[in-house]
DNA sequence: ATCTATCGTTTACTCAAGTAAATCTACTCA
DNA sequence: TGAGTAGATTTACTTGAGTAAACGATAGAT
């Protein structure tokens, strides 16, 4: 079962994640310090959501508080698969190799990824 | 101008890309091989990729011969990079961390990984 | 008791992708 | 010359995401 969303239920889906539970309007208040978005768009698509299960909501007085059902490394997890395979043909290389190429990395961010693959390739090795 | 593309127009592309050029009934026919799909449905997202500046055609005898316009490492560089953004907030070693575990990765693909990311963190050192 | 602000619900519209039937057009060959 | 075929074009339907107005219910304030 891929769970696939799209770019605005991500935003949602985020800002759940990171604080656990939020109402609607809470949601609709935390993106629209970036982008301004509609209080009922944001109402949709939580409904939307609760229906492919990504979300469940309970009521607390009278408002609708939205807690996450899947977890964020589900979703990162089947989004990150579906671009290996259906852009890069599985290759992760390919992929690194693009983004290598195309963007900024820090120094840091390389030391991160040396010692992840350096860690990986013990493990596949024997 | 982020480029972006469904799957099965992908799909297209990657036919293009490999052969320089074909007809609309030839692409139907390798990518039925797989899974069938219907000529004039090719013949839709050719129109589609045509207005999106993505192919061009011109008249062969009475067929038209469709070539690609942009290349590939322009898509998969916008696909990722937009992946990368969208869901990984820009962390390339959060990306590989997701994709090294949820994978199966062949010691050879290891290597090449490896190899990569070695080479450009030689690159970013100075 | 009524007004008002705030919720949630319903409804609807747009857009892109995907799907494909139906139709138009023109060439070939019998 | 007329039928058949292979191409292109037109048209249309479905689905999911995104957007939001409109409507309905209700708790609190005056």
């Amino acid at each position: 079962m891929p769970i696939s969303l799209g770019s605005v239920q991500l935003k949602i889906m985020r800002v759940l994640w990171s604080e656990g539970k939020a109402s609607a309007r809470q949601i609709t208040e935390t993106l629209s310090e970036e982008k301004p978005i509609a209080h009922s768009t944001v109402q949709t698509l939580l409904r939307q959501l609760e229906g492919k299960r990504a979300v469940t909501h309970e009521r607390e007085d009278r408002t609708f508080v939205f807690r996450p059902l899947i977890k964020e490394s589900e979703v990162t997890k089947s989004v990150a698969q579906d671009l290996l395979s259906r852009v890069f043909q599985g290759s992760i290389s390919g992929l690194v190799a693009h983004l290598l190429e195309s963007e900024e990395v820090t120094p840091e961010e390389m030391e991160r990824l040396q010692k992840l693959v350096r860690e990986k390739s013990q493990e596949v090795e024997k």
